[in-house]
RNA sequence: GCCGAUUUAGCUUAGCUGGUGGAGCGAGGGACUGUUAAUCCCAAGGUCGUGGGUUCGAGCCCCACAAUCGGCGCCA
């Protein structure tokens, strides 16, 4: 007999018919004669009603014994039956246990667990994080994560866009050096990326139109709910494109994002209390641009302390987003603020031309981009200004000297856009085995 | 790096002015032929984060350390 799915049970594809399913014990209740099995799979859970009449004495030991999250084969009849979550149930004509499991070593996440973590987490949760991963909020959580990575895949795909892979193992830094990893590498030091982002604008010339989805490292000891050491980038780098064309990119794959979840995984969202019309205006409202002054005068209007050539930090930029209902691109900030790849306006070198995109309910920055300082005279002017030393950036400058063109991309954060659209406290909820500066097991 | 908080059974927690630490869930034993976090009965389970101090007496007061959580800076 061959296996079927307990989704497709639920779904009614099998009324009637005789199954096999297989899968782990989510609960079990019930009297001497007669078993409730909750029994789970990657696709749904089913109530199994085992009788004691009908599968002997042996069987009915073996399955009633069965504690949580042992693993089964189970045989029966599907039944249309009002009285089971879900509307269909099993009744089970024969069974075995594939994989028991210790009473001496139950299962250790408890229903008492799951409440107390009120949908986040704890500090037990987390440490039972290879475990935890199998409860249904994690496994639902995981099913959205795969559709928003497809959905980023699907839109540069779509786009002709070629997906790139730069090294791990780095000599320099993009962002900030202190925010950088080192690892031993014999007898040297390197260091793990922050961004795929210099190895991209070297093969920009050969390419033209590239992308990446990997992992990023930054050593931030940040405490807060949208940071982790190691997150999921996606990266990508456009020749001869504007800044206005690289935002068309940041709002398109992020809106794409939105609508493949809601096509794919409303369900999902739907059971994490999302409400769907919100993910749905952030699938088709677009994204309004403001520039950085812009900005910086409507804080000062709201009474924040905040001077021209700041930075926005994140208590600012809460501020100015707590009005917005969709994703605000802030564009052209000051020299000062940014590091040097940024290219500076033509049209006034006091700022340079990039993006933020934030994303509203305080998810703060999802994106951040913009156009490359692309002329090898100005990129060396640039590391010089910033007392960046030129030796580990020679390979970066190198592929100035030969053709130069004007060029630009963004970084998107793959667990920050899930995080937001899911509606996650945390983004550490989003992600198998979140790392953070306290925590590296399991 | 800075600020704030927490730490009591496997998990989640209560614990009064300092006077012999209670419960729910889980696990164990038992009852029950339609349960929905099933229910009912029984019994077990604690060096109260670690180390010091005050006191006749500390889960509670004081000091140090540790782990963890939340927030900030920084960023995606």
């Amino acid at each position: 007999m061959k296996s079927v799915f307990i989704g497709d049970v639920q779904s009614g594809a099998h009324d009637g018919a005789e199954v096999e399913l297989k899968g782990w014990v989510k609960r079990t209740r019930g009297n001497n004669n007669l078993r409730f099995v909750v029994l789970r799979d990657s696709t749904g859970s089913i109530q199994c009603v085992v009788k004691r009449d009908t599968v002997g004495d042996e069987v009915f030991a073996l399955l009633s014994e069965a504690l949580i999250e042992s693993s089964m084969i189970l045989k029966g009849t599907v039944k249309v039956d009002e009285r089971a979550d879900g509307g269909h149930e099993l009744a089970v004509l024969s069974g075995n246990v594939v994989g028991g499991v210790d009473p001496e070593r139950p299962f250790p996440i408890t229903e008492s667990a799951m409440v107390a973590a009120d949908g986040g987490e704890t500090e037990f949760l987390l440490d039972n994080r290879h475990l935890y991963l199998r409860t249904s909020r994690m496994t639902t959580m995981l099913q959205i994560r795969s559709s928003a990575f497809g959905a980023i895949h699907g839109y540069f795909r779509d786009l002709d866009f070629v997906e790139y892979q730069a090294p791990n193992f780095v000599a320099g830094a993009v962002e900030g050096g202190s925010t950088l990893f080192e690892v031993p590498y014999f007898g040297r030091t390197a260091y793990l990326t922050q961004s795929w982002q210099l190895y991209a604008e070297a093969a920009m010339p050969a390419l033209e139109r590239l992308y990446t989805v990997a992992p990023s490292f930054r050593a931030e000891k940040s405490r807060t709910r949208r940071h982790l050491t190691e997150f999921w980038h996606a990266e990508m780098e456009v020749a001869w494109a504007s800044n206005d064309e690289i935002m068309q990119h940041g709002e398109g794959v992020v809106r794409r994002i939105a609508a493949t979840l809601l096509e794919e995984r409303s369900d999902a969202l739907e059971s994490l209390g999302r409400d769907l019309n919100t993910v749905e205006r952030y699938a088709e409202s677009p994204y309004p641009r403001m520039r950085y002054d812009e900005a910086v005068e409507t804080l000062q209007g709201m009474g924040v302390d905040i001077e021209w050539g700041q930075d926005l930090d994140y208590s600012k930029e809460k501020v100015l987003t707590q009005d917005f209902d969709v994703p605000h691109f802030l564009t052209h900030y000051p020299k000062v603020a940014k590091p040097f790849y940024h290219r500076v306006d033509p049209d006034d070198d006091a700022y340079v031309l990039c993006h933020d995109l934030l994303a509203p309910e305080g998810y703060g920055e999802i994106i951040g981009g913009g156009e490359r300082t692309w002329s090898e005279e100005e990129i060396l002017a640039r590391i010089d200004e910033e007392g960046v030393p030129r030796e580990p950036y020679q390979f970066y400058i190198d592929t100035r000297a030969y053709g130069g063109v004007p060029h630009g991309g963004f970084g998107l954060g793959v667990d920050r856009v899930i995080a937001w659209l899911a509606g996650a406290d945390h983004i550490r909820e989003v992600i198998p085995f979140p790392r953070d500066s306290r925590r590296v097991t399991p």
